[in-house]
Order: C-alpha cells, then structure tokens, then sequence
DNA sequence: GTCTATATGCAGATAGAC
DNA sequence: GTCTATCTGCATATAGAC
C-alpha cells in the first residue's frame, strides 16, 4: 500500500497545504507539542484533540517522529514567511526594525512554542535526522537577513552609529531568546515590556533617539494570531 | 519497611550529602537530565552509569520523579552556594560584577543543565510538586542579591551611573538565560565571549569604563568544575 | 480514508531472597 | 543495602475490515 507521505516527499513543498487533514494534524500537534514535551504527548492525545482515531495518524505520517518534525517544519516556515513580508513591508531600517519588535511581541506566543519545541528536539532526537538546518535557516533570516542588514543601511544612511551589525544582530536576538525562555520558566515576566527594554537598549547603542512615530495600518498580519 | 526518604524528608537539609550512594546517584541522575529530558533518561540507564541495580534507585528514591526533582535541587542549591561565596569574598561592585561574569563563563556548563532541566521539569511536572520556589530563589540570588544590589551600590559610590538597579540586573539575567539558551540549540555560540560582549554592554551603561586589573589567585573555586 | 482490534515492547515500579 | 525476578500498564505501531 503506497501511503501518503511518500508523494508527498516528492513534492517541493514539504509542509503540505493541500491537505486539510493533514494540515490540522500539524496544527493540533503543534500546539500540544508546545505546551508538554515530545514524550508525554502521546499519539492518542493527538488524535484525541483532532478527533480521529489514532491509527489515522499512521496513515498521514510515518511515525510519531517524522509527525514532530512536520509539525516543527510548519512553524519555523510560518515564521520565516512572515519575517519576509516584514522585510519587504518596510524600508526604512528604523521603522523596519521597531516594526520587527512590535511583531516579536504579537508573534510571542509562538516563538515561545518555538523555542521550547526546538530543545525538547536537541534533546530527544539528536541521533535521528538532523533539525539544525530549519534553526539555522530561522535565525539567519532573523538576524542577518534582518537585523544586521538593517543596522548596517542604518549606518550607511547617517542614521545610527556604526556598529558591526552582526555581533549587534546577534545580542538582539539572543536576548530575545532569553525573553521567550524566561517568560517559559519565572512567573514575573512581562514579554511586551522586556521586548520594549530590548528596543530601548538597541536604540542607545545605536545613538538613534528611536522617536519614530508610530506606523499605524499597516501592521503586517500575523496570520497565526488566531491559534490562540 | 520504613525507607530511607522518609528520614531524609524530616532533616532540614533536603538534600543529603551524608549519604554517599544517594549523592552518587544525583550526580549521575543530574549529568543524564542535562543531556537528555525526564522521559528518555531511564531508570535502568542511571542505574547502568551508577553502576548498581535498577531495584536499589527506589531504595532511595520514592520513584522517578523525586530522583529528578532531588537532582534539580542539587544543582539549584550548588548555585546559590557558589553565589554566596562570591558575595562574602568580593566587596567592590565593580570586582563583584566582573567576578560574577568570569564565574558564570567557568560555570556555563553547570548553568546550561539547570536551565534546560528547568524547562523540562516546567513541562512534564506541572500538575505536581511545584519547583517554582526554587527557582525564584536562585534568580533573586542572582539578580537581587548580586547584580541589582551591586549596581545601587556603584551608583551611591559614585563610579556608576544612576539607573534602575533591579531592571539593569534583570536585563543582564535574562540575556544570560540567552546565551545559556542559544548555546543548547544553536552551533555557532561561543559562550565565553558572548558573556564578554554582555558585560561590555553593561558596563558602557553603567558609564563605567571596565578598565579594572583582574583580581588574580582570588578566584572562587567552583566545586562543581570536576563534574567533566 | 477511516475505523476496530491487536501485537509488541519497554519503562516504572514492587516483592522478596540474601 | 543490594540483588533477582517479575508484574503492570501504557504507548507506538500494524493488520486488515469497511
């Protein structure tokens, strides 16, 4: 019996679309994936919360593993899709970079997801198919593509002092790591405000007042927003 | 047949270090967690690297998950010690704070287990024993104790600049659980010197110039450095 | 495609000898 | 204290009917 999953290997897009089943599988995986860790959530629980039974699951996907990996496929495209239409929303590296901020905050909720699902991975399969392809991918696109290139137009332009933008990229978004962790384990964390600090720390090295107005309208949506 | 927990329970000191076999087996217990999370860490594995039979875990551990939140405290309290020691050996803020950073370079590796087994006691164990408090504690050890108060200190003394002291030392905290973070998941992060550059940050916003000779043949001995 | 029924294996935990 | 032997339950995964 040829299943699933094989013609869909075949296919340039490997996080299927097509598929409404499939695609709610991933849906529902992930966001149970991001609250437990990859071994308490059991396929019956995946199942359960799809409603579908549990041998259903094995036709979509080869494995529970390979559900995972699907499932964290999804959310790292998700993500880069939207740092993209961010970065040709906007030019002007001062606004693009407060609008990157202000995204990070409506996006948070997901990023956490993200940041957790992404250790358990570390953790659980280091032996299997390598995942750090997809993280890799995910911050560049967030530092250098972004941040650093963005420091760097900003220096050329007049407009910030020059750094080297990619240690400067890179503070940013390891601090930004360490929002989403903290926020996962202490209780006292305020993500919008923490990220507000961030902003205000990067404009001071940059010697930028920062008193952008604020662009109002034209938000970028984030199309996930509706998960919660 | 009374067992051995219940004694150790009623003592004032949680963690036993009378008992020679139970610290054994929390040193294991600790380096396995760091490595791998609560559900692939088996019983039989801690019993294998311990060297003893599976049956003995449970003579001195009620079972699986008091081993783990044992370890956690362990390693939480091994911290909090170190961090103690640091405070009654270094008066100078400036001395302090740069010790706490060449510390936390030599203890990346013990920092980095608690944080990820942190995060994974948060999502396996939610519904039992909470391990909240001991986490609290260490971060206001850190933060409070150490960070913020040295910083109001060198604010009074007149070498730093006045900001607020609590919000500096959670910014400095929370970047730290980000390079800890962005070490376990990313390939190209050098934790030593991301640890500088942070601490170059804070000086340049304390208006301090940092330029302080290191304080040579003092250094804290960190007694958990033999763990690799 | 979706289900029922079931095989398989293994991890946590216990009983009890020594 | 430390072991051998074993129970129990549950999660992944498969076979096969519809």
């Amino acid at each position: 019996m040829e299943k699933l999953m094989t013609q869909q290997r075949k296919k340039k897009q490997p996080v299927a679309v097509a598929h409404p089943r499939r695609e709610q599988l991933l849906l529902v995986a992930l966001d149970l994936f991001s609250r437990q860790d990859f071994s308490t959530v059991t396929i019956k629980d995946i199942a359960a919360e799809a409603g579908i039974n549990t041998a259903l699951i094995y036709y979509y996907f080869e494995n529970k593993q390979h559900l995972f990996r699907s499932a964290l496929e999804l959310a790292v495209m998700r993500s880069m899709d939207h740092y993209h239409v961010l970065r040709n929303t906007y030019q002007h590296p001062a606004y693009l970079i407060r609008q990157w901020f202000a995204d990070n905050v409506k996006m948070s909720d997901t990023l956490r997801q993200l940041l957790k699902i992404t250790l358990d991975y570390n953790s659980q399969l280091e032996t299997d198919f390598p995942i750090s392809d997809l993280i890799e991918d995910f911050y560049r696109e967030e530092e250098q593509e972004i941040l650093s290139s963005c420091i760097q137009r900003g220096a050329e332009m007049g407009i910030f002092k020059a750094v080297d933008p990619d240690a400067m990229a890179r503070f940013v978004s390891v601090h930004l790591d360490g929002i989403m962790f903290a926020s996962l384990v202490r209780k006292d964390v305020d993500i919008a405000s923490s990220i507000d600090q961030l902003e205000m720390f990067l404009w001071r090295h940059l010697d930028y007042d920062g008193d952008l107005p604020m662009v109002s309208g034209k938000d970028v949506d984030d199309d996930t927003s509706k998960d919660r």
